[in-house]
DNA sequence: CATGAATGAGGTTTCATTCAT
DNA sequence: GATGAATGAAACCTCATTCAT
């Protein structure tokens, strides 16, 4: 039964990852595991508690992030790759779950090595490409990952805002650099 | 009573927006009730329901905001003026509440007249600022009235973004006019 | 509302004794509170949480027992006065209630002052009856209140023993000093 | 397999006995299924539901303290084997055992004809040597083997009491003749 | 009018039991 | 047969809302 329970657990970070930007960090488990599927048994079985089933979906959905980023990675135009994984991140269906996940609090975060390392990973890329696009004499020199990773998180996490690519693209023109590359 | 009456509607907004602050927007009704000095039946008396309540304190909120939109608007220079403006709203102790104010469903909000009029009348008076800073030379013509107020909402809805005062400033580089004043 | 709470208060623990005497120590808040006649928010409101509860209800246990143990040292005849009382204890219905006391956490009686009072009171109440008793000449000088109080709960916490008044008679007939009086 | 499904059978009734002796009578299945080092699945292979393993417990139990008895009815001192029965059976590891076994309802353990068989068997080995201590003068005639057995039970069932043999040995001394032996 | 006690629906979590593998 | 994943009823507890005092 392990290629059940598998799958199982795939359904169940995938619906949980659903019904939380649908309905908010505050939907129930019920839901999550209707979603699923399952009963609720289930999710408890695989995540002891509600923390850890957000944890999972905020692993699952920082891998996700950071694969596309791996991608954007390798564009010759560092800048232009940036400008296209933002507006990717900023797709209003990621940012709702983003703004669900922004309510999971930070100890049940931390307390999942796999998280935890993804989170570094994908902080390390972020300032792989932010290097390319200084060197490229495309980005302000004051404005580094740091940066740019808060605003992403800003931006993502609140997806009632309309068009919030727009809003990324708006600040990024005004990190790019003046000076003509 | 009409003095009382109006006196403790007074200390339980105020007591409702110290409350939310402090514990978000799941902040129990009795907590709030706790603080104003009275008990929760006074607060139904007051409020039909919860969403009632949160939508009194968004609109103390805007009236406080709009206030002190309305200093600016009297000072000579509207590109100044704005920043300061802005540097105040994103105040952390400011921000913690109007995060929590984000939670509150749009219907309880647009079921408010008063609320609805004091928000238009923000949104006009920002109107007015951005487009004086624009006959300044000193804001870029792209960047409207509408993008502000997002950019003011977006990130005075995030406490936990350390000096969030110092992105705004950053985003308004970026959106000041490159052509020299 | 104050003479309305106090008497649901009292209905509260009296429920709880019951149901506990009739349904052990595992019996559902539901089933106390239906008893009781009232809603499970109003355990709650009462109460933190179950182990308050019950505890309570082992404070209300021993104030009846203490106070029967009052009228025993009234008694000119100590030794006499000592069996009475322990007949008494060993009542079934006492008994059934005290077996589901037994399975209350320490913790949870000890963090109530009160409670911590009566036991107290209680032990020192039960040492004097024996003192007396040893004085009289019919209590061996090696049973001392810690043998009594041991066997008392010991029996009365037993209520599937048919007639355990029976066994603690038979008990004190072999405590009972063999020296002629 | 039938050596297997002995052996088995075996390690599940041993485990379950341990793991109730550690974790009281509410220990969970899962827990017994992992101290055996089976899965739940074979745990309800053997037994119907949890009472009935509890009662194969019990008969466990019982068989265990009859073997033990029929050593005692070998010696020529009837009155000394049964105080050092007691002894034996008041050891505080067993007692913590049959204090969870006491909690199995009369029903699951009449079901099982095996137990039933047990229990008579140990009913009347007590009753052998309590009519021997009986013969031998040093028994008051009027404390008869339901006695004996009563307060076997009760004190062995109370494992909190600090040294239990004592109260036994307590208890016999005043069961004891008075007439010299 | 104000109060806060009472209500009970709804959320989280556990665990005896079943059943697909 | 054995396994342990899945199930869901039932327990605990919280809190928005009502209403007797």
């Amino acid at each position: 039964m392990r290629a059940d329970a598998q799958k199982n657990l795939g359904k169940i970070v995938e619906a949980a990852a659903e019904v939380l930007a649908e309905h908010g960090d505050q939907a129930p488990m019920a839901l999550i595991a209707r979603r699923a599927g399952v009963g609720v048994g289930t999710l408890y079985r695989r995540f002891p508690d509600r923390g850890e089933l957000l944890a999972a979906v905020g692993e699952h959905y920082v891998r996700h992030v950071t694969e596309r980023l791996a991608r954007a990675e390798r564009e010759p135009d560092a800048w232009a790759a940036l400008r296209a994984f933002v507006a990717w991140v900023a797709d209003p269906g990621r940012g709702a779950l983003a703004g669900a996940l922004a309510e999971v609090p930070e100890e049940a975060l931390a307390a999942r090595p796999e998280f935890v390392r993804m989170r570094e990973e994908y902080g390390r890329a972020v300032a792989r490409l932010v290097a390319r696009a200084h060197a490229e004499g495309r980005l302000r020199p004051d404005a580094g990952s740091t940066e740019i990773m808060t605003l992403l998180k800003v931006f993502t996490c609140h997806p009632e805002v309309p068009d919030p690519g727009r809003y990324l693209e708006l600040m990024l023109d005004g990190l790019e650099s003046r000076r003509p590359g």
